[in-house]
DNA sequence: AGCTTACTTTGAAAAGC
DNA sequence: GCTTTAAAAAGTAAGCT
């Protein structure tokens, strides 16, 4: 069943070790990561595909299982960062990202830009923000989104310092340490997208 | 419809050379204390000049790779000029280097913003991280080159081989990207 | 809060691990 | 793949005052 991948190889046995090794390491990393199967169905695929194009020969296993795992999460738009699933999978950071944009390039993968929006509620939830902060956040990024100041920023920092102006309009005892460890960006950043918002949003 | 012509400027230049013959790296470096060797990290020596300021990787095997130059014909004078002074330090070269120019690197500036999200959807082969690198990255291949292009409208352009490559290269993109609407003019 | 320094990305060659 | 060189773009990071 497994040997259909690619009927033309005549070295069906190792295809076959390789993506078991690699799917067992898809399903650790499902639990550690807490996503669903249908992520996981796509890094599989996603794996699958990289393999057959010859992508994984003289490169690491797992760090092509994570990159893919990534690219899974990215096009389900599932709030996951490239920390996240590198921590998970114990390989360097630099590394997951260096062979998800191996990925992206050779099988010609388009994925939608991380919407900061979507990282509202991870920052949110980690830092223990109402809910109506959380509103008023998605308020302030709709807001400044498209006043085209969100080009080339990172989407983490950009939800992290909305989410900060949230709190502090309304209320919320929540300081920049907090927000900028829940989110992993510094508070020299979230200073940085606060200006930004403060001069576009006139706040 | 641009507004003003795209501003380019040569930022780096790259050459490999070779005097087809083998050099004694242990030999320049008694006699120019100023180079770099350390053959355990890395077998090449590094030759610096003031004017160009650029840095000459020298290898045994005679070939060379000198980096840093503004221009094709300055990273050529400047081969030329390292090779001149081996030989006044007394280190027998028979030959002229056979130079190539490498690689190119330029800096520009589009007359306006770019849309990077929307060019990243539109753009074929390229892509757009954020939360990796704040440039949208774009495979040109006639030039065949490669883009880095910032929501500033400045971009760096690498992997030209002809100086003329390179405006070529930054000439089709910004045609392309008002073609698409992609560009932001005014502010 | 600044300032400095430094690292992310891109391309290419060199000799050898 | 790595090692070394150079340089730009803009963002983020870390250390020091």
């Amino acid at each position: 069943r497994l040997r259909t991948w690619d009927s033309r190889s005549q070295v069906h046995e190792p295809v076959d070790r390789n993506f078991r090794q690699a799917f067992s390491e898809l399903d650790r990393l499902k639990d550690k990561l807490a996503v669903g199967d249908a992520v996981i169905e796509k890094a599989a695929y996603v794996y699958r595909k990289a393999l057959e194009k010859g992508l994984v020969r003289g490169r690491s296993i797992s760090a092509l299982v994570a990159a893919a795992l990534y690219a899974a999460c990215r096009d389900t738009e599932t709030p996951r960062t490239l920390k996240d699933v590198a921590n998970a999978s114990n390989i360097k950071k630099k590394d997951v990202a260096r062979c998800y944009r191996l990925l992206i390039r050779e099988l010609d993968l388009k994925m939608p830009v991380v919407d900061p929006v979507k990282c509202v509620a991870r920052i949110a939830s980690k830092a223990g923000l109402t809910e109506k902060t959380k509103r008023k956040a998605l308020e302030i990024l709709k807001k400044a989104e498209e006043g085209k100041i969100s080009a080339g920023k990172d989407p983490m920092g950009l939800a992290a310092a909305a989410l900060y102006v949230a709190c502090v309009m309304n209320g919320e005892n929540k300081t920049q340490k907090d927000v900028a460890e829940a989110a992993g960006v510094t508070e020299v950043t979230i200073r940085n997208r606060y200006k930004g918002l403060k001069t576009h949003l006139k706040l | 419809m641009p507004q003003t012509k795209p501003m380019v400027s040569i930022e780096n230049v790259v050459a490999s050379a070779t005097v087809n013959q083998t050099v004694n790296l242990n030999l320049i470096t008694q006699i120019f204390p100023d180079v770099e060797y350390h053959p355990d990290q890395f077998p090449g020596l590094v030759f610096r000049l003031k004017a160009p300021k650029t840095a000459t990787l020298i290898f045994s095997s005679g070939k060379m790779v000198c980096t840093g130059a503004k221009s094709e014909e300055q990273a050529i004078k400047a081969v030329r000029n390292v090779v001149q002074k081996l030989r006044k330090g007394g280190i027998p070269i028979e030959n002229d280097p056979i130079i190539e120019i490498q690689n190119i690197v330029a800096s520009a500036s589009l007359g306006g913003k770019i849309h990077l999200e929307l060019a990243a959807r539109i753009l074929p082969r390229s892509m757009y991280e954020p939360e990796q690198f704040p440039g949208l990255i774009h495979r040109m291949l006639d030039p065949k080159t490669v883009i880095l292009l910032f929501a500033s409208g400045k971009l760096v352009c690498t992997g030209a081989k002809k100086e003329t490559e390179v405006y070529r290269a930054v000439t089709n993109l910004h045609t392309l990207l008002e073609e698409k609407n992609l560009m932001i003019y005014e502010s």
